[in-house]
RNA sequence: GGCCCCAUGGACUAGUGGUUAGGUCACCACCCUUUCAAGGUGGUAGCACGGGUUCAAAUCCCGUUGGGGUCACCA
């Protein structure tokens, strides 16, 4: 895809300020980044805040920080408002009004009196007709082919009546244009209505506004969700009107709900945020969401791509066609994908800092004197990042590598206790007592060179220490938990929990006294 | 309803006239194994339908059906 020389590739992204941003904006903006810095052009932000009532305050702010956060940054920012930032479209009115009058004048446009209650009423018996809803031109300026009178025209406007401008839609003509994910596409401008340029408030619509800015910031390829292909037509009678060159056009697949409706929220979380909440990290979502409508073809079986590697391979030729539902079973496994290659050294940065806030809450048997934090951390995490989807799972997931634990897993108890369970573990304990070589090697051998002349196999103690010490039924190799957290600890548990957890037959309620007892 | 777009397993997709229709997620089984994972092996499951064109169609054309988008002084 080679440009003409001396053309340079810009690329945009125009999000309105009226929320958080959500991974189908995310999808957009990557994929503009994407084209941009493949081809070495510039990627810029664009607020498009013209609608004064849906404008959402600091959502200009959130929106950039998300795109930042995810890696996505913006080569060009100038100052407004005494900081930094993205261009923003309400502050550009004057430019618009003036590109306006032109189209007024070269009757292009033509001033709209009309009221809601009309349009409505227009709008109605329109529809019971069975026709396309549109502006009735009987109300257009005599001179534009319409039945109102220049002089009530121009009164109306000397008196301060509210208007609108509309493009005046020329009647039967073929609009065509090629889709650089579509191909060719073909509108008959009859179907096309008298599109609102500048509304009563004097704000430019979204369709006026997004032409000049796109011609005016000499963007090169506009690269939007499909939701906008139907308005195409508009804009290139736009940039027809006023002479100048249409960029490049790519109108991308949707993503969809799971019901492979358009995606909103209603049926789960959206915004980028809710997903950052949850644990999920950025280069994940930024994958995940690369991936949906592109992928680099030719029998490529790669599914983990950072962002710099996307830089490398993206294209918009192998962007695809169909919506693609957003599925977030990938997305879990791609984060998992994450973690495993992550440094330690980086999840020990984002772990931390939760981790302290929970020794915080709560008295901790890390032996400090021992082993400092972070080398604790570290085999902690070594044991456990098979084991985990998210970072915060490290915390929730190894409470008792940091604390005892609050009572045990009844359904383990009952399947790992039997008659004399409590006995041999009671023998089994002096025998951890007088262990030095508290390595999972040598914990392994003298497990099970204990076992084996009682005619056990090791499972027998096996389950039942790793409940004592963690409460739970599954976790990391047993020998190398108890490595980490240390003989003092693990003595002092098993002991504790063995008065606990009675024996199945010794006490008198049965299964009902022992749940009594492990609620404790 | 008008206009526009789309159509490969449950999800994401490869495939551009000749393939036993490939991969990933999910699911199932087996192996490994002290649990849970991870890993390994194998498996269930797909070209929406109907006509053409062609020696040959998932692939090209037409139609049907289905899905979606859009028809605001919202973007």
């Amino acid at each position: 895809m080679q440009t003409a020389p001396g053309q340079r590739v810009r690329a945009r992204f125009a999000p309105s300020p009226t929320g958080f941003l959500h991974v189908g904006g995310l999808r957009t903006a990557l994929y503009n980044y994407l084209y941009a810095k493949k081809m070495n052009g510039d990627f810029i932000v664009r607020i498009e805040d013209t609608d004064q009532a849906r404008k959402v305050e600091g959502a200009d702010k959130s929106l950039l920080e998300t795109l930042e956060m995810s890696g996505i940054v913006p080569d060009e920012s100038f100052m407004h408002g005494g900081n930094f930032g993205p261009y923003v479209q309400s502050e550009r009115l004057g430019i618009y009004k003036q590109y306006c009058q032109q189209l007024l004048e070269q009757k292009n446009a033509y001033y709209c009196f009309s009221t809601a209650e009309e349009l409505e009423e227009n709008r109605k018996l329109q529809m019971k007709q069975g026709l396309q809803p549109k502006y009735n031109r009987k109300w257009l300026p005599e001179e534009m082919g319409g039945t109102m009178p220049e002089s009530q025209s121009r009164k109306k406007l000397e008196e301060g009546v509210p208007y609108v401008v509309r493009m005046k839609v020329p009647d039967y003509v073929s609009i065509m244009f090629e889709d650089m994910v579509r191909g060719p596409v073909e509108f008959d401008s009859a179907t096309v209505d008298d599109q609102v340029l500048m509304k009563s408030d004097g704000f430019p619509t979204y369709h006026f506004a997004s032409v000049i800015d796109d011609h005016l910031m000499e963007i090169s390829h506009v690269i939007r969700g499909e939701e906008w292909l139907s308005s195409m037509p508009k804009h290139l009678l736009l940039y027809e009107f006023f002479g100048w060159e249409p960029p490049k056009v790519a109108h991308l697949p949707l993503l969809l709900n799971p019901d492979r409706s358009k995606l909103s929220k209603r049926q789960g979380d959206v915004a980028v945020e809710d997903f950052i909440g949850k644990g999920y990290s950025p280069e994940a979502i930024i994958n995940f969401v690369a991936l949906l409508g592109w992928n680099e073809g030719e029998g490529c079986e790669r599914e983990v791509y950072s962002l710099d590697e996307l830089k490398e391979r993206f294209s918009l030729q192998r962007v695809g066609k169909a919506g693609a539902v957003f599925n977030i079973e990938k997305l879990g496994w791609l984060e998992k994908q994450y973690i495993k290659a992550r440094s330690q050294k980086k999840i020990i940065g984002v772990i931390k800092p939760l981790l302290l806030a929970e020794l915080e809450k709560k008295s901790t048997d890390m032996d400090t004197a021992r082993i400092t934090r972070d080398e604790y951390l570290g085999q902690v995490i070594e044991l456990m990042r098979e084991r985990v989807s998210f970072e915060h799972e490290f915390i929730s997931f190894s409470s008792y590598f940091f604390f005892d634990p609050e009572g045990y897993e009844e359904k383990a108890v009952q399947k790992r206790w039997v008659a004399d369970t409590n006995e041999v573990l009671g023998e089994f304990i002096s025998v951890l007592e007088e262990t030095v070589d508290f390595s999972a090697n040598n914990l392994e051998t003298t497990l099970r060179s204990f076992v084996a002349p009682r005619g056990k196999k090791p499972a027998f103690l096996i389950h039942p220490v790793r409940i004592l010490i963690s409460g739970v039924g599954f976790g990391p190799s047993l020998y190398h938990m108890l490595e980490v957290i240390g003989r003092e600890t693990v003595v002092r548990r098993l002991k504790k929990g063995i008065e606990r957890v009675p024996a199945p037959g010794r006490s008198e309620g049965g299964i009902s006294a022992r749940r009594a007892v492990i609620r404790d």
